[in-house]
DNA sequence: TTGAAAGCGCTAACAC
DNA sequence: GTGTTAGCGCTTTCAA
């Protein structure tokens, strides 16, 4: 059977200590050991086809260049893309990932909170679902550090969280909506109660009122569970209410509702013009170029790593980073 | 600062060796410790919020209840659900994963294959990209379990395989071409030399020349990092000669071939059939519901998780497991 | 019923 | 320059 190479294999083969060897191997034998012994345990580790124990290290040192990351739901777009971005940038750094997905379910969050700090992850950048306030109090508690991303806890006060201005974004779609001569515009949304989502409708209803006199504004809030079945009949009563433009409030919920419009036949812009918040590859089969929010995914990646080790490596403040968002402009909102 | 819980503060707190709170902790106390003595310490632990360090338990027991997944590019929607149903699979079975992709790269792969060894991995599942034959034959000769995916290197015997049927599923593929009434199908490839692809594209060859007589079947090759440059020109120039249906190899170039017809308002299937390898979400937004070619995702996930199991568990077999595809017939290769 | 102790592979403080 | 050794947190054998 197999049976791994480790330092004292080494040290056995040229009958020297496994220090020596760790030493040299390290690179930190400056003034310790010969070049000519450094030599030859370079050229024996290369022959035993020698790989460090990471594990041993990690238990020795109490540090194991991993982080955690855990978000809500991998089937949104948003959250698999940020997931690349933090994989690629904790590479930079060194660090390892170790990738979970909640589904937007607390316990399921809680217990890869568990499975996590079990495996000794230096930090945890989490997108944290609904009610989990208790366990974000928690790693509070114990010191781990971590970051939130995308979404924010107001009754946690002096965490570390990145993401956007929700209700700003919304309220330039809206701005966006009014300079290109859209007047009854309706607002698609998930009927979940997330800080970050509460913002973007509240963005998009304060705008409404503020820019373009509408006295109640229509947002249309459909249960994540039966999204793909409800939406189709929303959608289309939307536009039999005469509504001019739809408002997309996740990647998610567009691609489902852009999916109605293409079985029914609906022309984007002329019979109804589509914002949509994320971007997503696939917009570019759809009839129409479609406008969106972009977040800027990669920032957010690479500040919440660059955070999380800033944390991790002691510094201690808490910080809360912003990031701006833009429109980029399609056909599906022009000028009406 | 953090200070972890760790067996030894129980023992202390309890005046009691680290022997025994081990022993209930991980329920073996079966006629070894008191029922009285095991309930404080499970009350203990749960009170210090003890977690268990997996690092240290791993390395006594030479073992991490990890798999490490090395597929060959994230970007690629095949990849990436299936990564989810590895994820899901694995987790059925009490075993974590970790992930890496190698965009493609035989020398990111070595690295990645390098970094799972030394974070122990039990066992590798793996979408091994072009020119790492000599990789796998090194773990091959070191015993570590692992298991192929999607790809089959015919040069290696005797190792673990879990895949399709290429070359079948493309014959099926102008099988319904035939039986539709198109004459003149190109097929739409990536210029890359894996067995896999090769396969698809002999198929379609051999179908072509039996099935419709066609002499020379029409095969585009578009060099990947050219891809959404070329792909406009070739699409068009197929059109203007006479071809009546496209056959793209993967998701990949399906997308950016899908984009190009409606950048140019072709209609399909009036204009021009489409059928493509894998499925995507996104067609629904596409003005035809697609033909596709249907790969066993879950099942190539589920039966890969188990086979690397097996083999973790000391099962020896070599196997090559083939799956079956479907075709999902949609309106984009309607009868004609 | 209980506890002492060895040892997994590694690092680093400490002799020599 | 070089080697010895303690110990990271845990499991498990062995002795009491």
């Amino acid at each position: 059977m197999r049976k791994r190479v480790s330092l004292k294999d080494i040290a056995h083969e040229l009958g020297v200590s496994t220090a020596v060897v760790s030493y040299v191997l390290n690179d930190k034998y400056e003034g310790r050991v010969s070049e000519a012994k450094a030599q030859q345990i370079r050229e024996t580790a290369k022959e035993l086809n020698y790989t460090p124990n990471q594990i041993a290290k990690s238990l020795k040192k109490d540090k194991t260049f991993t982080i955690g990351l855990i978000i809500a739901d991998i089937s949104n777009l948003f959250y698999s893309n940020i997931a690349r971005y933090i994989e690629d940038e904790s590479k930079k750094h060194q660090y390892n990932m170790i990738f979970g997905s909640a589904d937007e379910n607390a316990e399921k969050f809680n217990e890869l909170v568990q499975v996590m700090l079990s495996r000794q992850v230096d930090g945890i950048i989490l997108a944290a679902p609904k009610g989990t306030e208790s366990t974000l109090e928690y790693l509070k508690d114990q010191y781990i550090p971590f970051v939130l991303i995308d979404r924010h806890f107001p009754s946690i006060p002096d965490i570390n969280t990145i993401g956007i201005n929700n209700f700003q974004a919304s309220y330039r779609v809206v701005e966006h909506i009014a300079k290109n001569g859209f007047r009854k515009p309706a607002m698609v949304t998930l009927s979940v109660d997330l800080f970050h989502m509460r913002e973007r409708t509240a963005g998009f209803k304060n705008a409404s009122k503020e820019l373009l006199n509408i006295l109640k504004p229509e947002v249309v809030e459909i249960d994540e569970e039966v999204l793909s079945g409800e939406i189709e009949d929303r959608m289309l009563k939307l536009i039999k209410d005469g509504v001019d433009l739809v408002y997309f409030s996740t990647n998610k919920i567009a691609m489902e509702g852009l999916a109605v419009l293409v079985k029914h036949n609906i022309s984007v812009p002329r019979e109804i013009g589509i914002i949509c918040f994320d971007e997503a590859d696939a917009y570019k089969i759809f009839h129409t170029s479609i406008t969106f929010v972009k977040q800027p995914l990669q920032q957010i990646g690479q500040e919440s790593v660059e955070l999380l080790i800033s944390l991790i490596n002691g510094n201690q403040s808490a910080k809360s980073i912003v990031l701006g968002t833009q429109i980029i402009a399609g056909n599906s909102s022009a000028p009406h």
